[in-house]
DNA sequence: GCAAGACTGTTACAAAACGCAACAAAACGA
DNA sequence: TCGTTTTGTTGCGTTTTGTAACAGTCTTGC
């Protein structure tokens, strides 16, 4: 569950953003000022999020602050428009820059996007995720129902059950899982992907019955129906 | 002095590109098509610039190609707007995403940026790497298991190793195992790699009964699935 | 409500990729 | 030279995936 720190004066945007984020699975502090926030070491945390225009100390100061200990990923948030701004932002050490008002999909893409680059060059795949009994671990991608039963999966199944779970909660459309596990154009007389999916619903219907967590949504693809806890 | 791949149909826009990069200490190679940089293989740059909307295969097909094999940032450019598109591409495995026209300045400070985040912790992984209790020493060339069982590996056995906990966490294709490892053009019925494989397995099996690392990724090659740590 | 058509679920079979044992050849060290 | 280790080869068994076929389910227009 990475760790959030979110740097924002505006009382209504750092509530807004951290609902935003805990319900997928970000674990948030909030701090109203810089003053404030460096209070706790940079090194507790994933990742920042940080609004430029903070009173007293500014968010580029504490960026600065940040990059003279750590290399924490973080994102500036800012009102102000243009290239100059974005552009100082991050040659002071920022790895992203967003202006305000933003999208909070694209602000969680980037953030991902970040965490992603940062995990992967420090060799590490992040850590396992749990649902209603059941274990998969990201690490050594395996997959344990409960009583902690192994179940191999195939490395497509792992694929796909990977992307339906990062979704969570939101449906993962057909064409995008033939994208992202078959690396194919899906056309739409191709069945490869139901098949898919029924043979994981299968294999997991064979170690807990009630193991249906993958929901068909008509026209739309598929959603993995769970309440996920992850854990590292 | 890094390498950048550009990507880009429009003959001006690259052109410009690149002569400012070079003007900035890039060494530049510009493609004009996906199809075309393709022949070039991903781990030959330290960064990859790419325009969406090219003739023939897209941007963002070029990309998910690129994650296929490799880590190199990739950063993608696109005269389409919209937070929609951004996001889209930023999913799709891309580090960042400029909607055109841009500034270069701006270009420049998230490509330095981004080289900054990858370099930053790439290089200390050189000396020794441990995962789940074993240990690999690239100074001497030796593998120790649990309780620090040292277990010898053949030169070709340590190479493989080698490979698969460098490119972690993606799969290792077989063609690149032939290339990197027997020095070959492997073809299709060569079962070399196969056999090479499933001797390091045993081998490391032997001594831990869960040393199961090497994930078979079908018609795609190999994957090392461990936290992987370096220590100098 | 009902039938046609579109979408999805599932099975069965075939083809391809891969795992691995067993043996042969080659390389190596003393 | 001999014995040991490493590597290449062959062959067969297993797993995974693709394909086709059919059954079920939802939607829509009437």
């Amino acid at each position: 569950m990475p760790r959030v720190h979110i740097i924002e004066d505006d009382a209504e945007i750092s509530a807004l953003l951290s609902t935003y984020l805990e319900r997928r699975d970000f674990n948030c502090v909030v701090s109203n000022s810089a003053e404030d926030a460096q209070n706790h070491s940079p090194k507790d945390f994933d990742i920042f999020i940080v609004d430029i225009m903070l009173p007293g100390k500014s968010g580029l100061d504490f960026c600065q602050w940040v990059r003279q200990t750590s290399n924490v990923p973080l994102i500036i948030l800012s009102a102000e428009k243009g290239d100059e701004k974005r552009i100082h932002g991050i040659e002071l050490g920022a790895d992203d820059y967003l202006e305000k008002p933003f999208n909070p999909r694209e602000l969680l893409a980037r953030m991902t996007a970040l965490l992603r680059r940062s995990e992967r060059t420090e060799k590490r795949i992040s850590g396992k995720v749990s649902f209603n009994g059941w274990t998969l671990d990201r690490s050594n991608q395996k997959l344990h129902g409960p009583q902690n039963i192994h179940l191999p999966l195939s490395s497509t199944e792992y694929a796909l059950l990977l992307q339906l779970i990062d979704a969570v909660p939101i449906p993962v459309q057909r064409e995008d899982i033939g994208k992202l596990v078959f690396n194919i154009d899906l056309d739409p007389e191709d069945r490869r992907v139901d098949i898919l999916v029924s043979r994981l619903r299968k294999k997991m219907n064979a170690v807990d019955a009630n193991a249906d967590f993958i929901r068909t949504i008509r026209n739309r693809g598929y959603q993995f129906c769970a309440d996920i806890q992850g854990q590292g």
